[in-house]
DNA sequence: TATGCGTAGT
């Protein structure tokens, strides 16, 4: 009798010691400190299945989803709670597959199962098998269940089948309307939101302020403000939210107003209006208002040292950081690609090397940065050593070869990846693109299509592209009557391509017929319009679209010159584009660039003035690049100035040391001139410096 | 432990 009462005894203080440490072990996981959970679960003693959740809540909650899947397998025994976590972390994580796999084996599903599973399929997307599992929920079907489902219409696109679903539910709450309200808002459907919000009878601060988001996000600061001034008592996330807009839009002044009649100022607050002077690069506002703020969280700190960091302040970004009493992955990211913009990898290796945790966010930033600052084969090794690889990282990859000139290699990764999306092929199409390969482009377009992916205005920038060099008319006009189909037509982007492409196919009506039907025009189509005339040889016709183009108001830039002044040269008007070229620096106020400078040596060289052409060349503030050279050097082979045109080649082989067709020009010049010894010596050249063709491409996809 | 609103790093 009295063992067994000792055992009792014995046994409670057990059971009430596990207890003790679940309530620790939660709290820790909550507050976020993964590790002190993980040494505590691993020193207790005994552990029952509250201590495996929370510890599976805890992994969860840190993205850890394979060692919470670890876990869960391994759990001597599992209640509901247990399987609906790590179907709910499954979930949050995209793993639908996976999440449907579990939510298929589990016993004894609840409420909670069923609408985690809803709601895992409406937020990828998949709305018919969102449908589908509530259809089969047994027996009377939960609110947050239905509410789960209207969402993921609303949020899709599909809001007549939110409305629906609304109707039909027996017991809609206020969750069903603001979740049916949010597809309106979210997607900036103002008039219609606004009708159904007055349709709604029950209205919380969650409706109003879906209301008062939609405005910000549609741009409409006076309708947000007009509107916030109707909310009866307006709570911190309306005050946010206008604060944001404010912010946004670039109105810091009224911003900043708003903030200091603030009744009260969360860590929200405070960072909104942090990264609203960051934004606006007003970065003493910014670290005075960081200095007052109280309470700074990692999203402050982030906020603050990114800010920095993008102004190129980096020694005072990593003041701050080494300031800061806690880990933060993001802040440490940030600093790094601070460094990385501006070639400084030692010191974002440093960064790096020194982190204990490091996400994807933050390797990708590495290896982005790698990429950007050449050094492919690094981020190549940092790419293979990666442990959890997401579409960016295989895109970074595959577009950083690409740019390198490396196709075979961008096409080789663009093969092994499983899960490509549209950003993967438009690298490949670019990177076709950009090296010339204008076929492969058109081709990979066309399996792209073959596809279920969907074109952006991107790829569609691309090949168009490649059919204007590759003069394809016809192929531009299927791509022409596609972009209508899909929408994009729209964008100005589209139409900008779309001129270019008609005219470089020597289509120019047409490229003006879209010009003038185009709502938004902007620089870029002016220029493209001026580019148009210029290439088809009618330099009086771009000269006119300029003149037009001031009489809109619409101010001349670099590029807008380069399209003038090669007018100017294909059309013979050797003092018009004198009188431009001067311009330039005169009237417009631009610094003359490269380009500039290219057209007129060819204008004054295809004139025959080649030492003026010269001497332009030699006058030059900034570098001359091979453009310059390269039209120099046509020129003179024009007017066969032997001398002239040597001393170009050379200029040419020494910037382009790999290029062969230099020291292919080169030799031949030597050759007619007839100095054979420096024309043998040009051809050596090219086996001694390794120089090679242009990067080709053996097969295809 | 779910469903509807505000902030940071590629």
């Amino acid at each position: 009798m009295a063992a067994a009462g000792a055992a009792k005894v014995t046994a409670a203080a057990a059971a009430s010691a596990v207890f003790r440490s679940n309530q620790e072990l939660t709290r820790l996981a909550r507050s976020g400190q993964l590790a002190a959970a993980r040494r505590l679960f691993d020193s207790m003693p005994r552990r029952n299945t509250v201590t495996y959740n929370a510890m599976l809540s805890a992994l969860a909650r840190h993205g850890r989803i394979d060692e919470a899947r670890a876990l869960f397998d391994g759990m001597p025994s599992r209640n509901a709670v247990s399987w609906n976590a790590m179907i709910a972390a499954l979930s949050d994580h995209g793993r639908v597959a996976d999440a449907r796999s579990l939510f298929d084996r589990m016993p004894g599903r609840d409420d909670f199962s069923w609408t985690v599973m809803v709601s895992c399929y409406a937020r990828a997307g998949e709305l018919e098998l969102a449908r589908d599992v509530l259809d089969r929920m047994p027996g009377d079907k939960c609110t947050p269940c239905y509410n789960a489902m209207i969402s993921g219409y609303a949020k899709n696109g599909r809001f007549d089948h939110a409305v629906k679903l609304l109707r039909e539910m027996p017991a809609p709450d206020l969750v069903s309307w603001n979740s049916a309200l949010a597809g309106l808002t979210q997607s900036g459907e103002m008039v219609r939101a606004l009708q159904f919000f007055d349709e709604m009878v029950e209205k919380d601060m969650v409706s109003w302020n879906l209301m008062l988001e939609g405005f910000v996000r549609a741009g409409d600061l006076d309708a947000a403000s007009g509107f916030f001034a109707k909310i009866e008592s307006p709570n911190v996330i309306s005050w946010v939210t206008l604060l944001n807009g404010y912010c946004r839009a670039g109105r810091i002044g009224d911003a900043r107003d708003l903030f200091d009649r603030m009744p009260e100022r969360n860590a929200v607050a405070w960072n909104v209006m942090l990264d609203g002077y960051v934004r606006l690069s007003h970065l003493e506002e910014a670290c005075k208002l960081f200095d007052e703020m109280p309470g700074k969280n990692s999203i402050s700190w982030t906020t603050i040292i990114s800010g920095l960091a993008r102004a190129g302040k980096l020694q005072e970004a990593k003041d701050l950081l080494d300031k800061m009493s806690f880990n933060c992955v993001a802040a440490k990211t940030a600093l790094m690609h601070g460094y990385l913009q501006r070639n400084m990898v030692d010191d974002a290796i440093r960064i790096f090397d020194g982190m204990e945790v490091c996400d994807t966010v933050c390797w990708n930033t590495m290896i982005s940065g790698y990429v950007q600052c050449g050094m492919l084969e690094e981020a190549m090794l940092l790419f293979q050593r990666m442990p959890n690889k997401d579409a960016v990282s295989w895109n970074t990859m595959i577009a950083g070869y690409a740019q390198g000139g490396q196709m075979s290699k961008a096409i080789g990764i663009f093969r092994r990846m499983s899960r490509r999306n549209t950003v993967s092929w438009n690298s490949v199409i670019s990177g076709f693109v950009q090296n010339g390969l204008f076929v492969d482009a058109l081709h990979h377009f066309m399996l792209m299509r073959r596809g279920t992916y969907r074109a952006d205005w991107s790829t569609y920038a691309s090949c168009l592209r490649a059919c204007a060099n590759l003069v394809a008319f016809h192929v531009g006009r299927q791509l022409h009557s596609l972009l209508v189909r899909s929408g994009h037509i729209n964008d100005s982007f589209a139409g900008n391509a779309l001129i270019s492409t008609y005219a470089k196919c020597g289509r120019i009506l047409e490229a003006k017929q879209i010009f003038d039907e185009m709502v938004g025009k902007d620089i870029v189509s002016w220029n493209a319009l001026i580019d148009g005339y210029a290439s088809n040889g009618q330099g009086t016709e771009a000269i006119s679209v300029f003149r037009e183009m001031e009489a809109n108001g619409v101010r001349p830039d670099e590029v807008t010159f380069v399209g003038i002044l090669s007018a100017c040269s294909h059309a013979g008007l050797i003092d018009e584009g004198l009188g431009f070229f001067y311009s330039v620096t005169k009237e417009y106020s631009l610094k003359p660039i490269a380009e500039h400078y290219a057209c007129m040596a060819d204008l004054l060289g295809r004139a025959g003035k080649l030492n003026e052409a010269f001497e332009l060349v030699q006058g030059m503030q900034i570098q001359p690049n091979a453009g310059v050279w390269g039209a120099l050097l046509g020129a003179c082979q024009m007017h066969k100035n032997h001398e002239l045109a040597r001393l170009a080649a050379e200029k040419l082989s020494e910037l382009e040391p790999c290029k062969a067709s230099n020291y292919v020009l080169l030799s031949n010049i030597s050759a007619e001139a007839g100095k054979w010894d420096e024309a043998e010596k040009a051809r050596a050249s090219i086996k001694e410096k390794g120089a090679n063709k242009p990067p080709g491409l053996a097969g295809s996809t």
